[in-house]
Parts: structure tokens; sequence; C-alpha cells
DNA sequence: ACAGATATTCCGTTATGTGGAACGGCGCTG
DNA sequence: CAGCGCCGTTCCACATAACGGAATATCTGT
């Protein structure tokens, strides 16, 4: 009954380029892990297998042949591959020839979760990162709290020079960003002790992983309304952020990121939070609810 | 075998709001259609079911409850209560109380397929689009092509009053959008003729539904190099499209929307040209591929 | 030509998904 | 307040449909 482990490949990309945000505390630094976050002994249902090859497309390489998959996903080859066939009909996987990869049904359905619909957050906030976006010149992001992690919800920037890796949909430790530790900052103290216990994960020399230096931390974000982030998320990458509130709860926050140096923080620090406030009371008018 | 109706509420809201874009030649304006093209009396697997419950999501109710969505998947509650359980375990839906919405892991997994991707085409595209509404104060629009239909792909704009109702992961007949006029112009005949053939739908009054006047057009788009649309798709709301072409193939279009007078079109038109050849060339510097 | 990696098909076994029926709770309305 | 209708949820006997090992076909590189 015992799932083959079978992650000859799969470890090999999990110990390159940029280490998922998943292993908080887990000592072997494998593959994104599994969907189902206790790894308790739950048998697999049909579907549940098929979610998992889903899943199996976190990762950098955006293209998967069937043997991967199922090695990625931990199931026999013949498995993942009519369920492949399944999610191919759907739609949520395409294939060129003989590899496969993320279908557009899954965009589609992708772009209708809560806060992606007409009236939503990113609907109503894409236009204060746009404008922090022209008025910096640095990158604009637009990011919600989702247990441990900030997840990316939309970003306007630059282009060229990609420096700022992050992309909508992409998933980082939040008290390594300003985004992440302006939202905990203003959140109820048990959503910040279930962080904190979970480990503060380190990313660069500068990460703060001391839990009462991390709480001083927060403390200040509260009395000042900003976090700053010091490149404590990457090297050579700084930012401000600022809360998203709405009712006394916080949504989001956003945030512009940018070089440390040469860069005055000071008047980013402003327009960030002339973006924040102004999403906030878009926001509050059209009462829709987030995830 | 056959599978019941039963499309009572379904049915209801099928017929307010927006009518779904895919029935395009169908007769009975039903609910969003089957995930499967064909109907087909294809047996339904386990997972096929689980994502026609997904595809339910599509429509206005952003949530759910099972007896619903039972019904719009055509399937026993108790069958639908089973799957749904299956998918929240994995984050595809979310519940709160009885209601499901869709989860966050479908907004993840959306925000990787192809054009999503870091240097995909929304990440190059994003600067292009947020310089384009500060210029011209409308909205602007990336979509790409799926078969008759065009998606969108982002969209940044004034947010306040919300005109234009598309959102990112939509779907519209790319016959009644600048967007898809741009796109078609550029693409294969073979193409062109399927969107033809699929037949022209109308939208409003000035929606082109006469394939000769179409095709027309098209050649009179290829020639000045963009496409406007005059309340084809949407009463009070015209565009202008530029298409995106990188070696010789088109992979999107950019347009900005506004009220059909009191916008100086011939100005519009220049930025909408200079943003489209900014994304060809930043596109085609970073030799992703598209969906 | 060969080795090793793939993708794909087949098929006997049985675990797994199935869906009708029954239960308990909630919000109507007569 | 009892009645009704709809809801979400649980149960269970049945047989379907998912399973996965092994065989085959296809490909790639040397």
């Amino acid at each position: 009954m015992t799932r083959p482990v079978n992650n000859s490949s799969a470890a090999r990309e999990g110990a390159g380029a940029i280490p998922h945000p998943h292993l908080h505390a887990a000592p072997p630094p494998e593959f994104p892990v599994s969907l189902c976050p206790e790894p308790e002994d739950r048998q697999m249902t049909s579907v549940g297998k098929a979610l998992e090859l889903l899943a199996a497309f976190r990762g950098t390489v955006p293209e998967l042949g069937v043997s991967e998959l199922a090695r990625r996903a931990g199931m026999p080859k013949s498995t993942a591959f009519r369920l492949l066939g399944d999610l191919e009909r759907a739609g949520f996987v395409a294939r060129s020839g003989a590899k496969y990869r993320l279908g557009l049904s899954l965009f589609e359905l992708g772009s209708r979760v809560g806060f992606c619909r007409p009236n939503g957050l990113r609907d109503v906030a894409i236009h204060a990162l746009s404008e922090l976006h022209v008025h910096t010149g640095l990158t604009a992001h637009l990011a919600i709290l989702e247990g441990a992690d900030v997840v990316y919800v939309e970003k306007v920037h630059a282009g060229n020079p990609a420096r700022v890796v992050t992309v909508p949909g992409a998933r980082l430790p939040a008290s390594c960003t300003g985004l992440g530790k302006a939202m905990l900052a203003f959140s109820s103290v048990a959503i910040v002790r279930q962080v904190v216990e979970a480990g503060l994960p380190r990313r660069t020399r500068n990460s703060i992983t001391e839990p009462g230096r991390f709480v001083r931390e927060l403390r200040r974000v509260r009395e000042s309304g900003v976090a700053y982030d010091r490149e404590e998320g990457t090297l050579g990458l700084s930012c401000v952020a600022a809360p998203v509130i709405v009712e006394g709860r916080v949504i989001a926050a956003i945030s512009a990121s940018g070089p440390p140096h040469g860069t005055s923080w000071p008047r980013i620090e402003s327009h960030v939070r002339q973006a924040a406030s102004a999403v906030s009371k878009a926001y509050a008018m059209n009462m829709s609810e987030v995830s």
C-alpha cells in the first residue's frame, strides 16, 4: 500500500532553481509537496490522483512527459496516461506531441476565484498598481495571505530586466516579504502565532528568523503603517508594502520593489500608502468578498 | 443511461445576464456547455465528472451548494458531494459552511499556463498595457485567440465605473471584438474559414454577421494594421486593436476600449500600434512559447 | 545496430466509485 | 405549529470502471 518513492529526476529539479516555499520545516528539500497537507496514508481516489498530476506541473519546467509526470505524482505510468487523457479531454492539460502542459481551461477557471472576478480585488486594484508603477518606475505587487505564505495576485512592472521573478500565482513565505509583514502586522495574534510556530524560514542572510525580533518588527510595522523588506527575501531586492484594510480586516497588501540603494524610499513609501488606501476605498464600495 | 436533463435553476441563470459566448450556432441558449465539445455519449469517468463540477462554476454566481452543482453538472447529489470532497482536499474548491467556491489551487495552477509564466506573454505585456492605459485613460486589454473565441489574458483599466465587464479569463466571440478581428486578419485562411463556418454570432446591431462583409473587413484590417470595433460587441463601447506578431505568427492582440464618441481614435490608434509592437519586440527577445 | 529511454495498448482482477434511499435540519407557508 | 419542500450529509449493496503489471511500439542518441 505504501507508495513507491521513485523521485529520481523530481529531486533533481527540486535541488536547483528557486526552492519551493512550502518546505518550511521539512527536512528533505524535496519536490513540490503533495496536494494534501497531512501525509497520513489516505487512500488515493481517482480524482485525487488526477489533481496530483496537475500539481506536478509546479516547478520550473512547463512541459512534461507521461513518465516524468507519473514519477512526480507517484503513480504507475499507465494510470498517469489514462488520467492525463481525461484531463486533456476537459482542456485542463494540452499536449504538443508527447509533451503535456497546463491547459487553457485551468486559466479560465483560475481566473474566476473570488478575488479575480469582475469588481473583485484584482479588478479594483489594477489601476492603482499601474499608477504606482508609472509614478515610481518600480515593480508593483498585489498579494494575499494564505496560511504562512503570501500568494501574488497581480504585478505591474517594467518588463525587460526581469529582476523580480515573482509572477501572479507564485507563493513566498510571508515572513520574508514586505507584503507578508504588512498583512501579518494587522492580522489577529492567532494567525501570527501560527506563522511563527510554523517556523520562520531563511531565504537570505537578512531574513528575520528569530521569533522575538519578528514580533517586534510586526509591532513597528503596525505603528508606521508600512512594512519594509530589506533584502530579506532576495538579495539585491527591497520593497515597501502597505496593507489593504477594509472594515477592519486585512484582505491584501500592495508593494513596490526595487534595488535597495539608489531608490528614494521615503517618496516611494507615500505612493504605496496612497495606492493601498485607494484600493481599500474602491474595494469597500463594491462589497464583494475575498478568498 | 441518458443523463437526466434537470436544468431548472441552471436555465434560469443562463437566461439572464451576459449570454455565454459558446452558444454560437446552438439553438437552445442553455447553461455553460459541458467541457467535452462533442456531446457524443462518452461514458463519464470519475475525474471527468469532477472537472465538470468545476466547470459548473462558470456563470455569474461565485458560490454554489451541492444540490445546485449536482444539477448543473448533471449527476446525483451524493456523487457530487463525494467529488467535491476530493476537490476540496486538493484546494481546488473551498467552502464557507455549505457553499462551495473555486479554490486557490486553481488560481495558482491557472497562473502557470504557458502565457502566464515568468517572461511569458503576460509578464512581457503588462508594462505596455499599463502605459497604454495611462497614456489614453482607456481600458487596455491583452487577449489570445482560441478557436472562434477570444480569451482575455490581462486588463488594465480605470476601475471605478466598470463599463467594461470583461476580466482576464473571459471569452468572447472573436468576430465581435477588435482583438479578434486583429488576430484573425493575420491568421491563416484555414483558421478564418473555421470561424466563419462556425457562424458569426450577433451581439449588437453592429455585429458583423455576414461572411462576405466579415472577410472584407479582415482585408481592411490587414491593410491598415489595426482593427476597429464599433460597438460590435457591446453597445456604448468601441475599441482599436493591433496584433502582436512574432516571427510572422500572431500570438495575441492588444486593444484600448472606450466610449465611441468623444474619444480621439486616431491618437489612440497610434498608442495601440506602439504598444503592440513593443510587446512583439520584447516577446521575441525571450523566445518562450505561447499556448 | 544497439541500449535505454520513452509513449501506448492490453487485460484479468478487484478495489472503487456509484447512486438510490434514508436521515436530520432549516426556512418557508398555510 | 404542523406540514411541506429543499437542503446537506451519511449509508450501503452492487457492479462498474479504475487499476497497474507486463507486453509492445516508438524514439533518441551513440
